[in-house]
RNA sequence: GUUUCCGUAGCUCAGUUGGAUAGAGCGACCGCCUCCUAAGCGGUAGGUCGGGUGUUCGAGUCACCUCGGGAACGCCA
């Protein structure tokens, strides 16, 4: 596991803060609480390789102007021994510290003896994490939205376990409930109506071609044995059919999509086992209910949310209280620390009532977070497109993959945060030329292969160099993408805490720009074998840095282009 | 009407607890392959950060107001 940025932000902190007590001891300073100490690495280079505000943000503590102050840190500071061999004074205050040159090399030998583990680190070590996503309904195709949500929920996932969390993936299944009835309605009419045309179809039925293929195909091997039963016995029949094959049809779509799950939870058990009947009588003994009208309602208010009915007047329970079942067996009788939901913007007038629920049965509601994805709009031609082609029906996922590329797909998706809506341009992600960031990225990648192979055919394989070797890359394009290959680390661990993956996605783009244009300022083949040597580690450790990061998107690293 | 998200270059978007001269990609224009992949690199042009008020040493970032766009507001899920 690397800590060498975290040493070095460390050993920032400490010489800071101990310069701030000398300074105070010498009476530089006036005796006072000194300021929280923030360190953060400046945009511009020209500001050094890490910035500290803390003779500005003590101006008031100290009735000092910041450049006093400033100076008065200085004076007392002590980076002997320490990654940093400078600080400066810059603008209105500024600490500005620069790296010692052999940084840089301890950041290429750090990369090299990780290899695949280099990202890791141990930032939510002993925690468990059970990520819901997608969870579409068995009742039919997924459609685009899934197909982010997906992507999100996967790579998120990925992101936390790098950053050491224990994670588990989870599609929760709608096996049970109205939307199944109505399921059930509709192929039971697709059914009949094989045999009488002018059976009813339910008003509020699924009108998807996929509900008559399954009946044509119950149909096709039992024949017409159902038409004879009663409508609850037909219906049965046709639902313990088609649900666990349209289950299958959802994981078959997902695993071409490289997304995968550790469990597949089933709605039905919550009934089953009673965990749903239960919840109703914990909210009843607790008094957090009232009855009006013939319904239960629960009392939000005390939970920060408004009212709502958990039992409908038929006696029939409504949608979320299987859902607090759920939660309930996510972080008590699992014991998740934390459950985070990647669910669609349309749900977020959903959320507080769920954890205004959980609350009432003693769970802490922080325990359950919730990753909001904006809409998706399909663009082609610079429009919105919201119908298929083909079909004239609503473009589901498995559409959008016979028309895009996984890579792309994947990669694109990635490459917005969740908060902010998609305008997914089916012509951008078709596009196999620059315009597309995906193969900006992949042809770093197979730049640096071609590299390998080359230097190889030459009998020079990359080998593990001495740090005064390393220190011939002195170049101002070798040592940015060494800086920028050292934060990586960082950068998992920070989408991580900001449950935002695609932060990685900026970064490997980023980190393929640098790369290019090392490519472009240096050559490795064909100059001194130490400096080559020492350039060919470097290149190694852009290519471990962009597999990396590539993995946890699920995007392929091609070797050529 | 209530809740919520968004508004930054022609287009698509970054801008991480408030920090230094607001960035990138694409598109446009001009350059760079006798040399490891030109799916690349360099340069030019392009901005009242929707508008306003406030908070403070400092606001794209925070608060309030306002304009414009999306979404949700069921005994549907």
């Amino acid at each position: 596991m690397s800590q060498l940025v975290e040493k070095a932000r460390q050993q920032l902190r400490d010489a800071v803060s101990a310069a701030l007590s000398r300074a105070m001891e010498a009476g530089d300073l006036p005796q006072a609480q000194p300021p929280e100490i923030v360190l953060e690495v400046p945009g511009d280079r020209a500001h050094g390789d890490w910035s500290c505000n803390a003779a500005m943000a003590g101006a008031r503590a100290f009735h000092a102007a910041p450049r006093k102050i400033a100076e008065a840190i200085v004076s007392h500071l002590d980076l002997s021994g320490s990654l940093f061999q400078k600080c400066e004074i810059a603008g209105p205050g500024f600490l500005n510290f620069t790296y010692e040159p052999g940084f840089y090399g301890q950041v290429l030998q750090d990369v090299e003896k990780l290899g695949r583990d280099y990202g890791k680190s141990s930032f939510g070590t002993g925690r468990r994490v059970l990520v819901e996503y997608v969870s579409a309904n068995p009742t039919g195709p997924m459609h685009i939205g899934n197909a982010r949500g997906g992507v999100l929920g996967d790579a998120l996932s990925a992101v936390l376990e790098a950053a050491g969390y224990q994670v588990e993936r989870e599609f929760y299944v709608n096996d049970a409930g109205n939307q199944v009835n109505r399921y059930g309605l509709s192929i039971e009419a697709r059914y009949m109506q094989l045999f009488d045309e002018s059976f009813p179809f339910p008003e509020d039925g699924y009108l998807g071609a996929d509900v008559t293929e399954n009946a044509k195909a119950y149909a096709e091997i039992h024949g017409d044995k159902l038409a004879g039963l009663s409508g609850e016995e037909r219906r049965a029949a046709l639902i313990a059919y088609a649900i666990p094959k349209n289950i299958q049809v959802l994981h078959d779509d997902l695993l071409r999509y490289r997304v995968e799950y550790d469990n597949w939870f089933h709605e039905s058990t919550l009934h089953q086992n009673g965990a749903v009947d239960r919840v109703v009588e914990r909210m009843k003994e607790k008094s957090f209910t009232y009855e009006k009208e013939g319904a239960l309602w629960f009392k939000g208010e005390a939970f920060g949310s408004e009212d709502f009915v958990l039992v409908r007047g038929n006696g029939v329970p409504t949608y979320i209280v299987p859902d607090i079942a759920y939660h309930y067996d996510k972080l008590v009788t699992r014991n998740f620390d934390t459950a985070i939901n990647v669910l669609g913007a349309d749900h977020h007038g959903y959320v507080p009532r769920l954890k205004a629920a959980i609350a009432a049965l003693g769970i802490d509601p922080d325990r359950l977070k919730v990753v909001l994805m904006q809409m998706v709009n399909l663009v082609r031609d610079g429009e919105a497109v919201k119908l298929s082609k083909r079909s004239g029906k609503a473009i589901t996922m498995a559409n959008l993959l016979d028309e895009v590329p996984i890579d792309a797909a994947r990669f694109l998706f990635n490459s917005y945060e969740p908060n902010t809506k998609i305008d997914f341009d089916l012509d951008l992600a078709v596009k196999e030329d620059a315009q597309n960031p995906v193969y900006y990225v992949q042809y770093a990648h197979a730049r640096i292969c071609s590299i390998l192979r080359n230097l190889k055919a030459d009998g020079v394989e990359p080998r593990p160099c001495s740090l005064e070797e390393l220190a011939l890359l002195t170049a101002p394009e070798e040592l940015e993408l060494i800086r920028l290959l050292s934060a990586y680390t960082d950068e998992v661990a920070g989408a991580a805490r900001a449950m935002d993956p695609a932060r990685i996605t900026r970064y490997v783009v980023n980190v393929s720009t640098l790369f290019h244009k090392f490519y472009n300022a240096c050559r490795v083949k064909g100059v001194d074998p130490a400096l080559s040597a020492a350039r060919l580690q470097l290149c190694a450790a852009a290519k471990t840095v962009l597999e990396n990061a590539l993995a946890l998107f699920k995007v392929t690293a091609p070797e050529s282009m």
